[in-house]
DNA sequence: ATCCCGAGGG
DNA sequence: CCCTCTGGAT
């Protein structure tokens, strides 16, 4: 039988050929700007977050630019974007913590990256993993939902499921992972009706229909 | 209508 | 632990 860890090759391997460009989307910049990117990226998508970023880094290329910025101008910036108030408070006192502690420069450690306004344990991940080269794999609510499905883990606390698969899945590929495993939740692994017709990985997983085992499981 | 690629606050 | 903040996508 298949070990956690062959499944997970393959399953890797699938997500792969079927979401070619997961990671680059927001790994082209520096380190302040990924961070700014990732910290905008919540409640909304990556093609939303594209769309006003340029602006918003010609105006405010760096953590001193940005922390000398009136909120409520990158309030307008980021008018589309979900939380778009908070988000801009956010990333203005995030900057003065960045320029006040740190320099200007993004610090690599996790317990400095939660400490600053607005960043948290998925954007400390990210960014951590994206940038420093010390890949995790946050879970989030797609990951959670997705990694349950697949029988990858059965924890109920998602920072036991992101341990177990950082335990599964070797670093080069868990940020790439992450990603991954976002996009299929969103657009096949839905949660309240999974297109499981439409899914590549149906083969590799236990929730199909054409997968379970009725009883005696 | 529903849900959300989160984090802070009570 | 539960609520709130937000618009956009589905």
């Amino acid at each position: 039988m298949a070990s956690d860890q062959e499944r997970a090759v393959r399953i890797v391997a699938v997500l792969e050929s079927a979401y070619p460009r997961a990671v680059t989307a927001l790994s082209h910049r520096g380190a302040f700007q990924l961070l700014v990117a990732v910290v905008l990226s919540a409640r909304t998508t990556d093609a939303q977050v594209n769309k006003v970023t340029p602006d918003l880094f010609r105006l405010y290329p760096t953590a001193q630019a940005m922390a000398q910025a009136d909120p409520a101008d990158l309030e307008k910036l980021v008018r589309h974007l979900g939380l778009f108030r908070v988000k801009a408070r956010h990333l203005v006192e995030m900057s003065r913590e960045l320029v006040r502690r740190y320099g200007g420069e993004v610090p690599g450690e996790r317990a400095a990256l939660e400490s600053l306004p607005g960043v948290g344990h998925k954007t400390a991940g990210v960014v951590l993993g994206v940038f420093f080269g010390k890949p995790t794999l946050p879970v989030d609510t797609h990951v959670f939902r997705v990694i349950h499905r697949l029988g990858l883990s059965r924890a109920a606390d998602p920072a036991r499921v992101e341990e177990e698969l950082c335990r599964i899945v070797p670093p080069e590929s868990r940020m790439a992972l992450h990603h991954r495993l976002i996009d299929h939740g969103r657009t096949v692994c839905l949660g309240r009706s999974p297109r499981c017709g439409d899914c590549r990985l149906a083969r590799l997983c236990a929730y199909p229909a054409g997968n379970r085992e009725g009883s005696g499981g």
